[in-house]
RNA sequence: GCGCCCGUAGCUCAGUUGGAUAGAGCACCUGCCUUCUAAGCAGGUGGUCGCGCGUUCGAAUCGCGCCGGGCGCGCCA
């Protein structure tokens, strides 16, 4: 066990047997925020003599009598108005580091009680090209994932791809007009740009636009039961409406041209989940709910929880919740108003609402899942406190947390939602091009010397790293600023500089030219002197919080501080603290420090999705 | 109008059940490479935590009211 867990059990122990009644799963430790006051503190005991109207310092003392801890820490200090501050023995830091050192653990420790979690993430849409606005879910879903794993739970990844819904039925009629039959856009460099533009075509001819509406005109030779100059913006919103609903009844013909559609879209999404590093276990997307979605409206009907409300199938406020807190009301005018969720246009047609519900469902009845979460834009906010708040009344019965992992915007350097130059959407793959290509000129301006394929994946490594680094680092709910010399910066809190960190103690150890005998058969000894070391060993030891507290809070941006931290920490040991150089036994001790701290490295940046390198 | 989120150093942002003297990077200034990768380190300048009132041993954090900004609010997802 470690030692700060080692620790809080004792403290609750102890708690317990002053305050028999008090619920003790608050009474945690956590690093001091200051060195000068020890390595961990509680601050629980201060609470606690507050509910009771007790004197906190007594409460502590009374505590501490009862608390023996005594061959892990120094002697215990009550502080403050009631702090209990924690010093490890340097015995203990070194017990710990030699434990790490013979792999029995990296500073964390597994969870006790696995869960099985679900969470949703990246969900593009078919028949467009994946961009920016997809990045956010797809890197900060992977990474949460990663995190959840590492610690020992069940984890269940789905992309929930939009491969369903009004747009198709313009692509199919699109697909008509280019006779994509004959000329297949899947053998084209890049068909989702062909797919792009054949949309847009369809879509400007069915605002107005006589110049698409022309070349509409100059191609349309099919299947003509429509006359081809009356193809006006109304005709070609038919048209487009007509295929939709030939596609939604079957027809083979439609079917078959979706599901090309779906295929050429999958194969753009794997590779840029390749290039990402980001897998899932399952692609349920938005059609594999259809066939369910008649059922669900009219259950909820036939329970009385949704209602027809101008031709549509809505839920209404069933007033359990105080108004304020009910997401099926809201205020106008000084009154309360009904702000329903449609679960059925007036065509007949579900919704997004009504899959997603149907998704839940599948989702719990499939994987009985302990928690599922939601990695979209808080845009999306209210729409998911509604199937939360449905789903409840629904299922009464299921025990199951359910979370919106939502996220802020990215901006461009001008505050404005991120865009290309000429205002359109920047593309994933465009993206990622470019962070590669900054990439290289950067490796190749620093390390000249490499042979350009070595200098190629450096800069695929670091480019890609600094795209997921410069997305995980702020807090996810505020929005960010985009930018290049920013994430690529060598110096600061960059994926680069973290990745720097990594290879400098890499290098180390191919320089290090002891023979293997010595580092296998000898037992592992550790002793720390240079505050510099204690300090390096003391942060290791704090992995175990970190990794918590994202996995709690769906925080990666947690992690990100932690590990510049520790790079940091150990620049300074780095800087004061020779290795190879040192006396045999000190250079030993030294040894493990850097690699368990380059070993905390990879490991932390693996649950960021991002690559290390053993020189760069 | 109502709801959600935000307002912290010149700029971009952290800030862990309320906790000890509010932190980092960039920028600016000063040092440090014959010594394990200087893609580095050390030091300095820089704050009425939007404003006000309140809650309490203690508030950037919680409550109320203002000011300023972003987003959302019935058949798109």
């Amino acid at each position: 066990m470690l030692p700060h867990k080692s620790i809080e059990a004792r403290l609750q122990a102890a708690v317990s047997s002053v305050l028999p009644d008090a619920n003790t799963a608050n009474v945690l430790v956590r690093p001091c925020p200051d060195p000068k006051f020890g390595d961990y503190q509680t601050n629980a005991l201060m609470a606690l003599a507050k509910e009771r109207k007790l004197n906190p310092r007594q409460l502590a003392a009374d505590v501490l009598a009862r608390l023996d801890v005594g061959e892990l820490c120094e002697k215990v200090e009550i502080a403050g108005a009631g702090f209990l501050n924690f010093r490890l023995k340097s015995s203990t830091l070194e017990r710990t580091l030699e434990s790490a050192a013979r792999g029995e653990h990296l500073f964390f420790e597994r969870t006790t009680q696995p869960r099985t979690v679900v969470i949703d993430f990246s969900s593009p849409n078919v028949a467009k090209p994946m961009h920016v606005g997809h990045i956010r879910s797809t890197i900060l879903g992977d990474s949460l994932a990663r995190a959840l794993r590492l610690l020992g739970h069940r984890v269940i990844t789905d992309n929930h791809i939009g491969d369903w819904g009004t747009q198709f039925g313009m692509m199919i009629f699109a697909w008509k007009v280019e006779k994509f039959f004959e000329n297949d856009p899947g053998l084209l460099p890049d068909p989702i740009s062909e797919l792009e533009r054949v949309y847009k075509l369809v879509n400007e001819a069915c605002k107005g636009d006589a110049k698409a509406l022309a070349y509409l005109r100059s191609r349309f030779s099919y299947d003509v039961e429509l006359e081809l100059d009356k193809i006006e913006p109304e005709g070609a919103l038919n048209w487009a409406r007509m295929e939709l609903v030939k596609l939604q009844s079957g027809d083979k013909e439609n079917l078959e041209i979706w599901e090309r559609l779906i295929a050429i879209s999958k194969k753009q999404f794997e590779t840029i989940y390749n290039r990402l590093g980001v897998t899932f276990d399952h692609t349920l997307g938005e059609s594999f709910y259809n066939p369910m979605l008649k059922a669900i409206v009219q259950e909820l009907l036939d329970k009385g929880i949704a209602k027809e409300s101008e031709g549509a199938i809505a839920v209404f406020s069933d007033g359990s919740l105080p108004p304020k807190q009910d997401p099926f009301l809201k205020q106008e005018d000084g009154e309360w108003k009904p702000n329903p969720s449609l679960i059925q246009k007036s065509d007949g047609a579900a919704n997004y609402a009504t899959t997603d519900l149907a998704t839940l469902a599948y989702r719990l009845q499939t994987w009985h899942p302990s928690e599922i979460g939601y990695v979209t834009d808080g845009r999306q906010q209210l729409h998911f406190q509604q199937i939360f708040a449905t789903f409840r009344r629904w299922h009464p019965e299921a025990n199951v947390k359910l979370a919106h992992v939502w996220f802020g915007s990215i901006l461009g350097e001008d505050g404005k939602p991120f865009k290309t130059r000429s205002g359109e959407t920047v593309r994933l793959a465009d993206l990622l091009d470019e962070a590669e290509e900054r990439a290289f000129q950067v490796v190749t301006d620093k390390r000249p010397d490499l042979p350009e394929p070595q200098r190629r994946e450096i800069a695929r490594v670091v480019g890609i790293g600094a795209i997921k680094y410069a997305d995980l680092l702020p807090n996810r709910q505020s929005d960010y600023v985009f930018s290049w010399d920013k994430m690529l910066a060598l110096h600061g809190n960059t994926a680069p500089y973290l990745q720097y960190s990594y290879a400098r103690i890499s290098s180390i150890f191919r320089k290090d030219d002891s023979d293997a005998t010595s580092k296998t058969s000898e037992p592992a000894s550790v002793s720390l002197g240079a505050p510099e070391e204690i300090s390096l060993a003391r942060h290791l030891l704090n992995f175990d919080f970190v990794l918590g507290a994202v996995v709690e809070d769906y925080r990666p941006n947690l992690l990100c501080n932690y590990l510049y931290e520790l790079a940091s920490h150990y620049a300074r040991f780095y800087e004061n603290c020779p290795v190879l150089k040192a006396e045999p036994k000190e250079r030993a001790s030294r040894l493990i420090l850097s690699s368990l701290t380059a070993e905390v490295l990879r490991q932390g940046l693996e649950i960021l999705g991002i690559q290390t390198l053993e020189q760069m």
